[in-house]
DNA sequence: GTTCATATTAACTAACAAGTGCGTTCACAG
DNA sequence: CTGTGAACGCACTTGTTAGTTAATATGAAC
């Protein structure tokens, strides 16, 4: 009952395009949401199908309705949450910065989405531990990404010109340091934690962190 | 029929103390060796205990005998690989070495061993991916990683007294950055493959990445 | 107001997977 | 021999879990 109001104002609010799509789309958003939370936290086969449903206002039926099962539900979170990334890497501007400051800037910005993502990072780890079998089967992800390869390869074109980068680093080169250094903090950060007992979510030691991450990386750059 | 003979064998082999303890133990360590397997390929709730047990020639039963339950099994493999990679490390040496050719030594070593041991790397993704949990109980690995620690910290402060490492990064920093540019290759082969069309395993990019790492850390520690 | 596609619910099932009860075998001590 | 305890296998229980069946509601369009 009370659920209808909330859904008929939701409609009124986010029309559809023909029919009342509306509802829909909510249904479909909250459970990718719910899901997002629950693959992360459990892993692919951690996960239930049921304790999904539970959290949703709607029911596990319409799982099964909009993603077929627990295998095309775990490709549409990978699907969102790829996508959600994509977008804010791509709305960097580096165009007026000097090839350090733009190297800084992506850097800093990767640092701050990892830490502020964990469940993305989690994510990943899952679908690496499931040796990338749905990743692959994601027409989305694959092209997008040479974008942001072509944007990197401009900022160290620039900064080889300008005779401030050395030229024998590829962009992927510069990505794998980049995304591995600010990827590991959040993904191992039990592990590590555990073994060297220290605790890298304190905000001390993440702002020096950000600070070591971006200086290494220009170090790594550097003629 | 068989297995009996091969046991025996194999109690010949290495007998036990008092009892004939050599077919227990052989037991005990091949399911280990399996479970490690299965535990790395499908992560923790992933691993099936019926699977394990059949590809082990002793019986699930033993595995509850043995381990007392899945649980159990999961924090034997745990600590058994995390023994492993400390006796590795633990046999570095490095007190003849200048500083910059002691910190190239760790860094080919962890390289190394993540390259050659993508089991490893999995497990630790899974443990992380469970919270840490299991790490949190595991007496044996938090004391004997002070002992790596104090030997990076011996190689920094060489660095720095001879004047060729920065003062400013302490022994855990450098681990990190160590640890986090040699695991991501491999804990993210499968992603990172997919979307930047790469091949992080094929020799000629491992080789040179080596190079690339072992050169990035040294950057990092220069003055 | 009938039609039709979309959206939704409740109850069901078939398979699976962790864990156990219980009996057996084996080596050796007495 | 025989008693004992560790090492072992078989078959079972019990709860769970992905996925389904079938019936129904909704609302736009005609």
């Amino acid at each position: 009952m009370i659920y209808r109001a909330v859904r008929k104002v939701s409609t009124a609010v986010r029309p559809g395009k023909k029919r009342a799509s509306g509802p829909a789309q909510d249904s479909r958003e909250e459970i990718l949401a719910v899901a997002t939370q629950e693959f992360a936290q459990r892993g692919l086969s951690g996960a239930r199908v049921d304790e999904i449903a539970a959290r949703t206002r709607t029911s596990k039926r319409m799982i099964y309705y909009y993603f077929s099962g627990k295998e095309g539900l775990y490709r549409a979170v990978l699907e969102r949450v790829y996508s959600e990334i994509r977008q804010v890497e791509s709305q960097l501007d580096l165009d007026g910065l000097a090839p350090q400051a733009a190297i800084a800037r992506i850097v800093e910005l990767t640092f701050d989405y990892d830490e502020s993502h964990p469940e993305f990072i989690t994510l990943v780890n899952v679908e690496n531990i499931n040796r990338g079998k749905s990743i692959g089967k994601l027409s989305s992800v694959h092209k997008r990404y040479a974008h942001i390869l072509s944007v990197m390869a401009r900022v160290l074109e620039r900064g080889v010109a300008s005779g401030v980068f050395r030229p024998d680093v590829t962009p992927i080169d510069v990505r794998l340091v980049i995304a591995a250094l600010c990827y590991f903090r959040v993904s191992n950060r039990y592990t590590f934690g555990a073994l060297f007992d220290c605790n890298l979510a304190e905000p001390a030691v993440r702002a020096r962190h950000r600070r070591m991450i971006v200086d290494a990386v220009q170090r790594f750059l550097k003629v």
